[in-house]
DNA sequence: CTATTTATAGGCCATGTGGTCTAAATCTTT
DNA sequence: AAAGATTTAGACCACATGGCCTATAAATAG
Protein backbone atom coordinates (compact mmCIF):
# COMPACT_ATOMS: atom_id res chain seq x y z
CA UNK A 1 0.00 0.00 0.00
CA UNK A 2 2.47 2.26 0.99
CA UNK A 3 4.82 1.24 -1.60
CA UNK A 4 6.98 3.67 -3.53
CA UNK A 5 6.74 5.99 -0.40
CA UNK A 6 8.69 4.15 2.13
CA UNK A 7 12.51 3.33 2.35
CA UNK A 8 12.20 -0.22 0.85
CA UNK A 9 15.14 -2.24 2.54
CA UNK A 10 16.10 -5.55 0.42
CA UNK A 11 15.76 -8.38 2.87
CA UNK A 12 18.38 -10.34 2.78
CA UNK A 13 17.81 -13.79 2.43
CA UNK A 14 19.69 -17.41 3.12
CA UNK A 15 18.24 -20.36 1.37
CA UNK A 16 19.06 -24.09 2.38
CA UNK A 17 18.02 -26.97 0.60
CA UNK A 18 20.42 -30.57 0.46
CA UNK A 19 18.90 -30.64 -3.58
CA UNK A 20 21.25 -28.47 -5.44
CA UNK A 21 19.17 -28.69 -8.54
CA UNK A 22 16.19 -27.47 -6.17
CA UNK A 23 18.13 -25.08 -4.14
CA UNK A 24 19.36 -22.98 -7.73
CA UNK A 25 16.45 -22.87 -8.72
CA UNK A 26 14.62 -20.93 -6.15
CA UNK A 27 17.88 -18.66 -5.89
CA UNK A 28 16.88 -17.60 -9.35
CA UNK A 29 13.10 -17.77 -8.91
CA UNK A 30 13.68 -15.52 -6.01
CA UNK A 31 16.32 -13.01 -8.00
CA UNK A 32 14.71 -12.84 -11.38
CA UNK A 33 10.65 -12.41 -9.31
CA UNK A 34 11.44 -10.72 -6.73
CA UNK A 35 13.76 -8.27 -5.48
CA UNK A 36 15.02 -10.09 -2.21
CA UNK A 37 18.88 -10.32 -2.17
CA UNK A 38 19.89 -13.68 -1.71
CA UNK A 39 23.69 -13.36 0.08
CA UNK A 40 24.13 -17.07 0.72
CA UNK A 41 22.99 -20.60 -0.27
CA UNK A 42 23.77 -23.58 2.06
CA UNK A 43 23.27 -27.57 1.05
CA UNK A 44 23.64 -28.55 5.07
CA UNK A 45 21.99 -27.30 8.21
CA UNK A 46 25.30 -27.27 9.87
CA UNK A 47 26.50 -24.65 6.84
CA UNK A 48 23.82 -23.07 7.00
CA UNK A 49 24.51 -22.21 10.76
CA UNK A 50 27.58 -20.33 10.01
CA UNK A 51 26.74 -18.56 7.19
CA UNK A 52 23.59 -17.08 9.12
CA UNK A 53 26.03 -16.10 11.89
CA UNK A 54 27.76 -14.50 9.36
CA UNK A 55 25.30 -12.98 7.56
CA UNK A 56 22.50 -12.21 9.98
CA UNK A 57 20.04 -12.56 7.00
CA UNK A 58 16.46 -11.50 7.67
CA UNK A 59 14.95 -14.70 6.25
CA UNK A 60 16.18 -17.87 6.07
CA UNK A 61 14.31 -20.49 3.49
CA UNK A 62 15.13 -23.64 5.10
CA UNK A 63 14.14 -26.83 3.78
CA UNK A 64 13.42 -29.53 6.53
CA UNK A 65 13.64 -32.66 4.61
CA UNK A 66 17.56 -32.87 4.77
CA UNK A 67 20.35 -35.96 5.94
CA UNK A 68 21.99 -35.91 8.76
CA UNK A 69 20.92 -32.55 10.75
CA UNK A 70 17.16 -31.98 9.79
CA UNK A 71 15.69 -28.96 9.29
CA UNK A 72 13.69 -28.85 12.58
CA UNK A 73 16.75 -29.17 14.52
CA UNK A 74 18.19 -26.41 12.72
CA UNK A 75 15.06 -24.11 13.15
CA UNK A 76 15.49 -24.47 16.67
CA UNK A 77 19.44 -24.06 17.07
CA UNK A 78 19.11 -21.00 14.85
CA UNK A 79 16.06 -19.47 16.78
CA UNK A 80 17.88 -20.31 20.18
CA UNK A 81 20.89 -18.16 18.91
CA UNK A 82 17.82 -15.31 18.58
CA UNK A 83 19.18 -13.62 15.77
CA UNK A 84 16.01 -12.30 15.07
CA UNK A 85 16.39 -14.64 11.57
CA UNK A 86 12.82 -15.52 10.59
CA UNK A 87 12.50 -18.54 8.86
CA UNK A 88 10.26 -20.32 6.53
CA UNK A 89 10.28 -24.11 6.34
CA UNK A 90 10.14 -25.32 2.93
CA UNK A 91 9.38 -29.09 2.44
CA UNK A 92 7.55 -31.69 0.00
CA UNK A 93 5.25 -32.49 2.76
CA UNK A 94 2.41 -30.97 4.25
CA UNK A 95 2.02 -33.51 7.10
CA UNK A 96 -0.09 -31.73 10.03
CA UNK A 97 2.86 -33.14 12.49
CA UNK A 98 5.32 -31.17 10.72
CA UNK A 99 4.00 -28.32 10.00
CA UNK A 100 3.06 -28.08 13.84
CA UNK A 101 6.43 -28.90 15.03
CA UNK A 102 8.02 -26.03 12.84
CA UNK A 103 5.66 -23.45 13.91
CA UNK A 104 6.08 -24.52 17.41
CA UNK A 105 9.61 -24.52 17.40
CA UNK A 106 9.25 -20.64 16.00
CA UNK A 107 8.87 -20.88 12.05
CA UNK A 108 7.18 -17.91 10.69
CA UNK A 109 6.18 -19.30 7.71
CA UNK A 110 5.73 -23.15 6.03
CA UNK A 111 5.30 -23.76 2.08
CA UNK A 112 5.42 -26.72 -0.15
CA UNK A 113 7.65 -26.95 -2.91
CA UNK A 114 4.57 -28.08 -5.19
CA UNK A 115 3.14 -24.66 -4.72
CA UNK A 116 3.20 -21.76 -7.37
CA UNK A 117 6.39 -19.66 -7.40
CA UNK A 118 3.96 -16.63 -6.77
CA UNK A 119 2.88 -17.87 -3.71
CA UNK A 120 7.00 -18.48 -2.64
CA UNK A 121 7.25 -14.61 -3.67
CA UNK A 122 3.96 -13.86 -1.07
CA UNK A 123 5.06 -15.92 1.72
CA UNK A 124 8.30 -14.33 1.77
CA UNK A 125 7.37 -10.80 1.17
CA UNK A 126 4.56 -11.59 4.07
CA UNK A 127 7.27 -12.67 6.59
CA UNK A 128 9.68 -10.06 5.62
CA UNK A 129 6.85 -7.92 6.53
CA UNK A 130 7.22 -9.13 10.51
CA UNK A 131 3.82 -11.75 9.99
CA UNK A 132 3.52 -15.48 9.82
CA UNK A 133 2.77 -16.94 6.97
CA UNK A 134 0.76 -20.36 6.07
CA UNK A 135 -0.95 -21.32 3.04
CA UNK A 136 -4.81 -21.73 3.86
CA UNK A 137 -5.01 -25.04 3.17
CA UNK A 138 -1.56 -25.91 5.36
CA UNK A 139 -3.43 -23.16 8.54
CA UNK A 140 -6.59 -25.44 8.14
CA UNK A 141 -4.60 -28.52 8.56
CA UNK A 142 -2.67 -27.01 11.41
CA UNK A 143 -5.85 -25.78 13.51
CA UNK A 144 -7.39 -29.36 13.03
CA UNK A 145 -4.02 -30.59 14.47
CA UNK A 146 -3.56 -27.92 17.31
CA UNK A 147 -7.47 -28.80 18.56
CA UNK A 148 -7.36 -32.19 18.03
CA UNK A 149 -3.91 -32.06 20.44
CA UNK A 150 -5.72 -30.18 23.03
CA UNK A 151 -9.28 -31.70 22.96
CA UNK A 152 -6.94 -34.64 23.81
CA UNK A 153 -4.86 -33.15 26.42
CA UNK A 154 -8.12 -32.27 28.25
CA UNK A 155 -9.93 -35.19 27.92
CA UNK A 156 -7.12 -37.27 29.59
CA UNK A 157 -7.48 -35.20 32.42
CA UNK A 158 -11.44 -35.03 32.54
CA UNK A 159 -11.87 -38.46 31.67
CA UNK A 160 -14.43 -40.96 33.32
CA UNK A 161 -13.40 -40.89 37.39
CA UNK A 162 -10.76 -38.49 38.15
CA UNK A 163 -10.37 -39.83 41.95
CA UNK A 164 -9.81 -36.16 42.72
CA UNK A 165 -13.44 -35.41 43.04
CA UNK A 166 -13.86 -37.64 45.86
CA UNK A 167 -11.81 -35.36 48.11
CA UNK A 168 -12.97 -33.00 50.89
CA UNK A 169 -12.29 -29.39 50.52
CA UNK A 170 -9.78 -29.82 53.74
CA UNK A 171 -8.05 -32.82 51.93
CA UNK A 172 -7.63 -30.66 48.58
CA UNK A 173 -5.73 -28.19 51.05
CA UNK A 174 -3.55 -30.58 52.59
CA UNK A 175 -3.27 -32.82 48.88
CA UNK A 176 -2.03 -29.11 48.09
CA UNK A 177 0.43 -28.68 50.83
CA UNK A 178 2.21 -32.25 49.47
CA UNK A 179 2.47 -31.19 46.02
CA UNK A 180 4.89 -28.58 47.36
CA UNK A 181 6.60 -31.17 49.33
CA UNK A 182 5.93 -30.22 52.80
CA UNK A 183 6.00 -32.78 55.69
CA UNK A 184 3.24 -33.16 58.10
CA UNK A 185 4.59 -30.94 61.20
CA UNK A 186 4.77 -28.28 57.97
CA UNK A 187 1.34 -28.84 57.02
CA UNK A 188 -0.19 -28.82 60.87
CA UNK A 189 1.56 -25.60 61.41
CA UNK A 190 -0.05 -23.98 58.04
CA UNK A 191 -3.32 -25.32 58.74
CA UNK A 192 -3.29 -24.67 62.58
CA UNK A 193 -4.06 -28.06 63.03
CA UNK A 194 -2.52 -30.99 64.72
CA UNK A 195 -0.27 -33.45 63.03
CA UNK A 196 -2.29 -36.90 63.96
CA UNK A 197 -4.96 -34.87 61.95
CA UNK A 198 -2.68 -34.81 58.86
CA UNK A 199 -1.85 -37.98 59.71
CA UNK A 200 -5.37 -38.57 59.19
CA UNK A 201 -6.20 -36.69 56.57
CA UNK A 202 -3.46 -37.98 54.76
CA UNK A 203 -4.42 -41.14 55.10
CA UNK A 204 -8.19 -40.46 53.64
CA UNK A 205 -6.49 -39.02 50.86
CA UNK A 206 -4.16 -42.20 49.92
CA UNK A 207 -7.01 -44.26 50.15
CA UNK A 208 -9.32 -42.39 48.12
CA UNK A 209 -7.09 -42.04 45.56
CA UNK A 210 -5.72 -45.49 45.65
CA UNK A 211 -2.36 -44.77 46.71
CA UNK A 212 0.10 -45.96 49.17
CA UNK A 213 2.83 -43.22 49.54
CA UNK A 214 2.92 -39.10 49.10
CA UNK A 215 5.36 -39.95 45.81
CA UNK A 216 2.13 -41.58 44.31
CA UNK A 217 -0.46 -39.31 45.35
CA UNK A 218 1.51 -36.12 44.27
CA UNK A 219 1.86 -38.28 40.62
CA UNK A 220 -1.72 -38.90 40.28
CA UNK A 221 -3.26 -34.85 41.89
CA UNK A 222 -0.34 -33.55 38.94
CA UNK A 223 -1.27 -36.31 36.06
CA UNK A 224 -5.10 -35.88 37.25
CA UNK A 225 -5.03 -32.26 36.81
CA UNK A 226 -4.88 -30.86 40.89
CA UNK A 227 -3.25 -27.80 40.07
CA UNK A 228 -4.45 -27.57 36.33
CA UNK A 229 -7.92 -27.19 37.86
CA UNK A 230 -7.82 -23.66 39.21
CA UNK A 231 -5.15 -22.87 35.97
CA UNK A 232 -8.23 -24.20 33.67
CA UNK A 233 -10.87 -22.20 35.21
CA UNK A 234 -8.91 -19.23 35.04
CA UNK A 235 -7.45 -20.06 31.53
CA UNK A 236 -10.47 -20.71 30.00
CA UNK B 1 -16.26 -26.15 -7.75
CA UNK B 2 -19.08 -29.20 -7.92
CA UNK B 3 -21.74 -26.83 -7.54
CA UNK B 4 -24.88 -27.84 -9.15
CA UNK B 5 -24.03 -31.45 -9.49
CA UNK B 6 -23.87 -32.15 -6.24
CA UNK B 7 -26.32 -32.35 -4.30
CA UNK B 8 -26.48 -29.10 -1.77
CA UNK B 9 -28.08 -29.77 1.60
CA UNK B 10 -29.06 -26.53 3.24
CA UNK B 11 -26.81 -26.34 6.11
CA UNK B 12 -29.07 -25.37 9.56
CA UNK B 13 -27.76 -22.69 11.36
CA UNK B 14 -28.09 -21.37 14.96
CA UNK B 15 -27.03 -17.31 15.64
CA UNK B 16 -26.77 -16.63 19.44
CA UNK B 17 -26.03 -12.86 20.05
CA UNK B 18 -27.53 -11.11 23.14
CA UNK B 19 -28.09 -8.03 20.82
CA UNK B 20 -30.86 -8.12 19.42
CA UNK B 21 -30.58 -5.47 16.67
CA UNK B 22 -27.17 -7.55 15.93
CA UNK B 23 -28.62 -10.89 15.56
CA UNK B 24 -31.48 -9.82 13.54
CA UNK B 25 -28.75 -8.35 11.57
CA UNK B 26 -26.79 -10.96 10.60
CA UNK B 27 -30.00 -13.49 10.08
CA UNK B 28 -31.15 -11.13 7.11
CA UNK B 29 -28.16 -11.18 6.00
CA UNK B 30 -27.67 -14.82 6.28
CA UNK B 31 -30.80 -15.54 4.68
CA UNK B 32 -30.61 -13.06 1.53
CA UNK B 33 -27.20 -13.52 1.02
CA UNK B 34 -26.54 -17.06 1.20
CA UNK B 35 -28.31 -20.15 1.22
CA UNK B 36 -28.21 -21.64 5.01
CA UNK B 37 -31.25 -22.22 6.78
CA UNK B 38 -31.45 -20.37 9.65
CA UNK B 39 -33.27 -22.68 11.90
CA UNK B 40 -33.52 -20.75 15.25
CA UNK B 41 -31.50 -17.81 17.44
CA UNK B 42 -30.87 -17.11 20.75
CA UNK B 43 -30.07 -13.88 23.20
CA UNK B 44 -28.29 -15.78 25.39
CA UNK B 45 -25.81 -19.10 26.08
CA UNK B 46 -27.95 -20.76 27.77
CA UNK B 47 -31.05 -20.77 25.65
CA UNK B 48 -29.20 -21.10 22.74
CA UNK B 49 -27.92 -24.61 24.69
CA UNK B 50 -31.35 -26.04 24.61
CA UNK B 51 -32.12 -24.96 21.00
CA UNK B 52 -28.91 -26.61 19.73
CA UNK B 53 -30.01 -29.97 21.30
CA UNK B 54 -33.36 -29.71 19.87
CA UNK B 55 -32.30 -28.70 16.39
CA UNK B 56 -28.94 -30.09 16.07
CA UNK B 57 -28.23 -27.32 13.58
CA UNK B 58 -24.29 -27.91 11.39
CA UNK B 59 -23.32 -24.28 12.47
CA UNK B 60 -23.22 -22.14 15.24
CA UNK B 61 -22.43 -18.73 15.38
CA UNK B 62 -21.80 -17.47 18.73
CA UNK B 63 -21.07 -13.76 20.22
CA UNK B 64 -18.67 -14.61 22.95
CA UNK B 65 -19.31 -11.10 24.64
CA UNK B 66 -22.33 -11.64 26.32
CA UNK B 67 -23.37 -10.85 30.01
CA UNK B 68 -23.61 -13.98 32.56
CA UNK B 69 -22.95 -17.26 30.57
CA UNK B 70 -19.98 -15.76 28.76
CA UNK B 71 -19.61 -16.72 25.12
CA UNK B 72 -16.49 -19.09 25.54
CA UNK B 73 -17.66 -21.36 28.71
CA UNK B 74 -20.66 -21.74 26.29
CA UNK B 75 -18.74 -23.32 23.40
CA UNK B 76 -16.69 -25.12 25.94
CA UNK B 77 -20.11 -26.74 27.02
CA UNK B 78 -20.91 -27.12 23.88
CA UNK B 79 -18.18 -29.06 22.44
CA UNK B 80 -18.35 -31.23 25.32
CA UNK B 81 -21.93 -32.60 24.18
CA UNK B 82 -20.09 -34.08 20.90
CA UNK B 83 -23.19 -33.23 18.67
CA UNK B 84 -20.95 -32.36 16.13
CA UNK B 85 -21.92 -28.84 16.23
CA UNK B 86 -19.39 -27.23 14.03
CA UNK B 87 -19.54 -23.32 16.25
CA UNK B 88 -17.77 -19.65 14.85
CA UNK B 89 -17.00 -17.51 17.50
CA UNK B 90 -18.21 -13.63 16.30
CA UNK B 91 -16.80 -11.34 18.59
CA UNK B 92 -15.79 -7.31 18.56
CA UNK B 93 -12.60 -7.65 20.01
CA UNK B 94 -9.58 -9.05 17.56
CA UNK B 95 -7.35 -10.02 21.07
CA UNK B 96 -5.02 -12.75 20.22
CA UNK B 97 -5.48 -14.56 24.08
CA UNK B 98 -9.40 -14.37 22.92
CA UNK B 99 -8.98 -15.89 19.68
CA UNK B 100 -6.48 -18.62 21.01
CA UNK B 101 -8.86 -19.76 24.07
CA UNK B 102 -11.56 -19.84 21.46
CA UNK B 103 -9.53 -22.02 18.98
CA UNK B 104 -8.34 -24.18 21.98
CA UNK B 105 -11.47 -25.25 23.11
CA UNK B 106 -12.92 -25.83 20.00
CA UNK B 107 -14.12 -23.09 17.54
CA UNK B 108 -14.12 -23.81 14.31
CA UNK B 109 -13.82 -19.92 13.04
CA UNK B 110 -13.62 -16.67 14.66
CA UNK B 111 -14.71 -13.78 12.78
CA UNK B 112 -14.58 -9.69 14.34
CA UNK B 113 -18.46 -8.03 13.88
CA UNK B 114 -16.60 -5.29 11.95
CA UNK B 115 -15.86 -7.93 8.83
CA UNK B 116 -17.44 -7.52 5.88
CA UNK B 117 -20.59 -9.63 5.20
CA UNK B 118 -19.18 -11.35 2.29
CA UNK B 119 -16.53 -12.53 4.76
CA UNK B 120 -19.10 -13.93 7.54
CA UNK B 121 -20.60 -15.76 4.17
CA UNK B 122 -17.33 -17.44 3.17
CA UNK B 123 -16.61 -17.98 6.38
CA UNK B 124 -19.81 -20.20 6.99
CA UNK B 125 -19.24 -22.00 3.81
CA UNK B 126 -15.76 -22.97 4.77
CA UNK B 127 -16.83 -23.79 8.22
CA UNK B 128 -19.93 -26.16 6.52
CA UNK B 129 -17.44 -27.40 4.41
CA UNK B 130 -15.80 -29.14 7.24
CA UNK B 131 -12.52 -26.21 6.85
CA UNK B 132 -11.60 -24.19 9.96
CA UNK B 133 -11.89 -20.48 9.09
CA UNK B 134 -9.80 -17.39 10.49
CA UNK B 135 -9.55 -14.51 8.77
CA UNK B 136 -5.69 -14.11 7.39
CA UNK B 137 -5.26 -11.11 10.24
CA UNK B 138 -6.24 -12.84 12.61
CA UNK B 139 -4.72 -16.18 12.13
CA UNK B 140 -1.77 -13.93 11.98
CA UNK B 141 -2.14 -12.87 15.62
CA UNK B 142 -3.00 -16.43 16.81
CA UNK B 143 0.49 -17.90 15.35
CA UNK B 144 2.21 -15.00 16.99
CA UNK B 145 0.24 -15.88 20.47
CA UNK B 146 0.95 -19.14 19.90
CA UNK B 147 4.65 -19.21 19.33
CA UNK B 148 4.83 -17.02 22.06
CA UNK B 149 3.52 -19.00 24.81
CA UNK B 150 5.34 -21.73 23.53
CA UNK B 151 8.29 -20.16 23.42
CA UNK B 152 7.76 -18.80 27.47
CA UNK B 153 7.22 -22.92 27.81
CA UNK B 154 10.84 -24.31 26.63
CA UNK B 155 12.10 -20.95 28.19
CA UNK B 156 11.04 -21.74 31.48
CA UNK B 157 13.09 -25.53 31.20
CA UNK B 158 15.66 -24.67 29.81
CA UNK B 159 16.45 -21.32 31.51
CA UNK B 160 19.90 -20.46 33.70
CA UNK B 161 21.01 -23.59 36.10
CA UNK B 162 19.22 -27.15 35.84
CA UNK B 163 20.68 -29.28 38.69
CA UNK B 164 19.14 -31.71 37.05
CA UNK B 165 21.86 -31.43 34.37
CA UNK B 166 24.54 -32.59 37.20
CA UNK B 167 23.23 -36.27 37.57
CA UNK B 168 24.87 -38.82 36.33
CA UNK B 169 23.37 -41.46 34.13
CA UNK B 170 22.85 -44.03 36.94
CA UNK B 171 21.26 -41.00 39.10
CA UNK B 172 18.64 -40.09 36.24
CA UNK B 173 17.60 -43.59 36.53
CA UNK B 174 17.47 -44.20 39.96
CA UNK B 175 15.18 -40.46 39.65
CA UNK B 176 13.20 -41.92 37.26
CA UNK B 177 11.87 -44.90 39.07
CA UNK B 178 11.68 -42.35 42.20
CA UNK B 179 9.16 -40.44 39.82
CA UNK B 180 7.02 -43.12 39.41
CA UNK B 181 6.66 -43.65 43.26
CA UNK B 182 8.42 -46.84 43.69
CA UNK B 183 10.07 -46.94 46.92
CA UNK B 184 13.83 -47.92 47.73
CA UNK B 185 13.43 -51.86 47.77
CA UNK B 186 11.52 -51.37 44.37
CA UNK B 187 14.26 -49.49 43.13
CA UNK B 188 16.74 -51.75 43.54
CA UNK B 189 14.89 -54.84 42.22
CA UNK B 190 14.65 -52.92 39.54
CA UNK B 191 18.30 -52.10 38.86
CA UNK B 192 19.51 -55.42 40.54
CA UNK B 193 21.52 -53.30 42.99
CA UNK B 194 21.23 -53.31 46.99
CA UNK B 195 18.73 -51.10 48.84
CA UNK B 196 21.46 -49.25 50.53
CA UNK B 197 23.13 -48.58 47.31
CA UNK B 198 19.75 -47.15 46.12
CA UNK B 199 19.69 -45.18 49.26
CA UNK B 200 23.55 -43.42 48.32
CA UNK B 201 21.99 -42.51 44.87
CA UNK B 202 19.33 -40.88 46.11
CA UNK B 203 20.88 -38.99 48.89
CA UNK B 204 23.13 -38.11 46.34
CA UNK B 205 20.59 -36.84 44.25
CA UNK B 206 19.06 -34.67 47.17
CA UNK B 207 21.90 -32.90 47.43
CA UNK B 208 22.63 -32.32 43.57
CA UNK B 209 18.84 -31.00 43.94
CA UNK B 210 19.27 -29.39 46.72
CA UNK B 211 15.92 -31.28 48.35
CA UNK B 212 15.68 -33.27 51.46
CA UNK B 213 13.16 -35.62 50.26
CA UNK B 214 11.76 -37.67 47.49
CA UNK B 215 8.72 -35.90 46.79
CA UNK B 216 10.50 -31.91 46.46
CA UNK B 217 12.97 -34.04 44.16
CA UNK B 218 10.04 -35.66 42.28
CA UNK B 219 8.92 -32.03 41.93
CA UNK B 220 11.95 -30.33 41.09
CA UNK B 221 12.33 -32.74 38.52
CA UNK B 222 8.45 -32.55 36.95
CA UNK B 223 9.34 -28.96 37.33
CA UNK B 224 12.58 -28.69 35.33
CA UNK B 225 11.31 -30.72 32.35
CA UNK B 226 12.98 -34.24 33.68
CA UNK B 227 10.19 -35.94 31.45
CA UNK B 228 9.93 -33.74 28.72
CA UNK B 229 13.77 -34.09 28.33
CA UNK B 230 12.67 -37.29 26.47
CA UNK B 231 9.71 -36.57 24.97
CA UNK B 232 11.12 -33.20 23.49
CA UNK B 233 14.10 -34.99 21.76
CA UNK B 234 11.60 -37.04 20.44
CA UNK B 235 8.72 -34.76 19.65
CA UNK B 236 10.55 -31.65 18.30
C1' DC C 1 49.93 -43.95 35.26
C1' DT C 2 47.85 -41.45 38.91
C1' DA C 3 43.66 -38.63 40.18
C1' DT C 4 38.93 -38.22 39.95
C1' DT C 5 34.41 -39.72 39.23
C1' DT C 6 31.01 -43.21 39.38
C1' DA C 7 28.81 -47.17 41.08
C1' DT C 8 28.71 -50.25 44.45
C1' DA C 9 27.68 -51.46 49.58
C1' DG C 10 27.52 -51.48 54.56
C1' DG C 11 26.42 -49.50 59.45
C1' DC C 12 23.97 -46.55 62.64
C1' DC C 13 20.47 -43.73 64.28
C1' DA C 14 16.82 -40.27 64.43
C1' DT C 15 12.85 -39.17 62.42
C1' DG C 16 9.27 -39.36 58.99
C1' DT C 17 5.72 -42.10 57.07
C1' DG C 18 1.87 -45.21 56.61
C1' DG C 19 -1.67 -48.66 58.64
C1' DT C 20 -5.24 -49.36 61.84
C1' DC C 21 -8.34 -48.33 65.33
C1' DT C 22 -10.99 -45.29 68.29
C1' DA C 23 -13.54 -41.08 69.23
C1' DA C 24 -15.41 -36.48 69.88
C1' DA C 25 -17.08 -31.96 68.04
C1' DT C 26 -19.11 -29.79 64.17
C1' DC C 27 -21.51 -29.28 60.08
C1' DT C 28 -25.03 -31.07 56.51
C1' DT C 29 -28.81 -33.15 55.02
C1' DT C 30 -33.05 -35.15 55.45
C1' DA D 1 -34.35 -34.65 65.70
C1' DA D 2 -31.70 -38.29 63.65
C1' DA D 3 -28.33 -39.86 60.35
C1' DG D 4 -24.34 -39.05 57.92
C1' DA D 5 -20.25 -36.68 56.51
C1' DT D 6 -16.38 -33.81 57.83
C1' DT D 7 -12.84 -32.25 60.72
C1' DT D 8 -10.52 -32.76 64.51
C1' DA D 9 -7.23 -35.72 67.51
C1' DG D 10 -5.08 -39.44 69.94
C1' DA D 11 -2.46 -44.19 70.59
C1' DC D 12 0.43 -47.79 68.83
C1' DC D 13 3.44 -50.03 65.80
C1' DA D 14 6.18 -51.49 61.77
C1' DC D 15 8.98 -49.96 58.60
C1' DA D 16 10.56 -46.59 55.17
C1' DT D 17 13.25 -42.65 54.75
C1' DG D 18 17.03 -39.44 55.22
C1' DG D 19 21.64 -37.91 57.32
C1' DC D 20 26.14 -39.06 57.92
C1' DC D 21 30.12 -41.86 57.72
C1' DT D 22 33.35 -45.19 55.70
C1' DA D 23 35.06 -48.09 51.90
C1' DT D 24 36.08 -50.71 47.58
C1' DA D 25 36.03 -51.95 42.57
C1' DA D 26 35.60 -50.01 38.13
C1' DA D 27 35.61 -46.63 34.87
C1' DT D 28 37.19 -42.16 33.17
C1' DA D 29 40.01 -38.23 32.79
C1' DG D 30 44.21 -35.79 33.03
Amino acid sequence: MRRGIEFKKKARIIIVDDNYEHLSGIKELIEIESDFDVVATATSASVAISLIKKYRPEIVLMDINMPEKDGLTAIAEIEKLELGVRIIALTGYDDPDLIFRAMKIGAKGYILKTMASAQLIYAIDEVAAGKIYLPATLSSRFFEYFQRSFKEETEEVEDEENLLNYLTQREEEVLDLLTQGITYKGVAKKLFISETTVKTHVNNIFQKLQVNDRTQAVLYALNNGFLNKRKVKIAI
